[in-house]
DNA sequence: GGTGTTACGTTGGTGCGACCAACGTTGGTT
DNA sequence: AACCAACGTTGGTCGCACCAACGTAACACC
């Protein structure tokens, strides 16, 4: 018959490392979805928002602020320039640098995606109450700031 | 000076997707960390655990109880069976299946990861109380329940 | 009792996120 | 002048998730 929904093994359902993967896992599927219809993935939207929320960097400083290896920035940078949503300059100040600007055009894409963004969120989020959400995002920040200082 | 930690971009470092995703990320290598002492990884501890928990299965029911594709189960296995940890055996009953049962060391192999996966957890879970983290797994769960019978 | 459909194991491939090592160049220190 | 640190870049690796296709085997229906 080839019934049976997918299941998680036994003792694992109910251990939070799995949880927390099979979620992040899931919403990384729904956000990877939505992004596919800007041609673009997360690496970019968080460059993206990054550039046009805290404005202009030097591409390490960008990889600091996104969590990105230096070189996967590279990479990103390059397509979104490719695409004229960002803009590589020189810095005068520091040849080992570039200045890396989002453009009127690359801004407005950080909005729109960031629309998709908040529309996956809310059907991801939809079984939980606003206090429920609130107090899930209370408790991760506090694993992840916990983390975060070694 | 090369200061300053890894930040998220502004906006994002208040979305539920963001720190899900973050938190996942650090939870999955923690237990990657953990698990490379077992020489295994992730897919591997699945199975085996379900193996030795829910008893023997086909590879294709074996999937659907780990949530791992039939053509992931088939490397995962190959790579138990090399080592002597599960045993593949042709199901009488029907020629198309294999059955798959993990053999005493792959049980003890099972307890000894699964001890692993209690010392990470408990590392990654430190700055929340019984509480918090029932409350967490609680909302996970319900997230999880909800998006799997779409 | 053939026929069509479904499930099984397997092969081979894709994509994304994350990470690492190394190099040449440039800036700061001493 | 000599050293070391940071920068951008190249070119990998790994793990997880997913998909398409194949040949074989079981099942359903008429």
């Amino acid at each position: 018959m080839d019934n049976a929904a997918p299941q998680s093994p036994a003792g694992l359902s109910t251990s939070p490392s799995w949880l927390l993967n099979q979620t992040a896992s899931h919403a990384a599927r729904l956000l990877s979805e939505g992004f596919a219809a800007h041609d673009l993935r997360g690496y970019h939207y968080r460059l993206l928002a990054s550039l046009a929320e805290d404005g202009p960097a030097s591409q390490a400083d960008l990889g600091r602020r996104c969590g990105i290896d230096r070189s996967d920035v590279v990479a990103a940078i390059n397509d979104l320039a490719g695409r004229g949503l960002v803009v590589r300059a020189p810095d005068p100040a520091d040849r080992r640098r570039n200045v890396i600007s989002a453009t009127d055009g690359g801004a407005d894409e950080a909005r729109r995606m960031g629309a998709t963004l908040e529309r996956v969120q809310a059907d991801l989020l939809a079984p939980l109450s606003a206090t429920e959400r609130e107090q899930l995002t209370r408790l991760l920040t506090r694993l992840l700031r916990h983390h975060s200082r070694h």
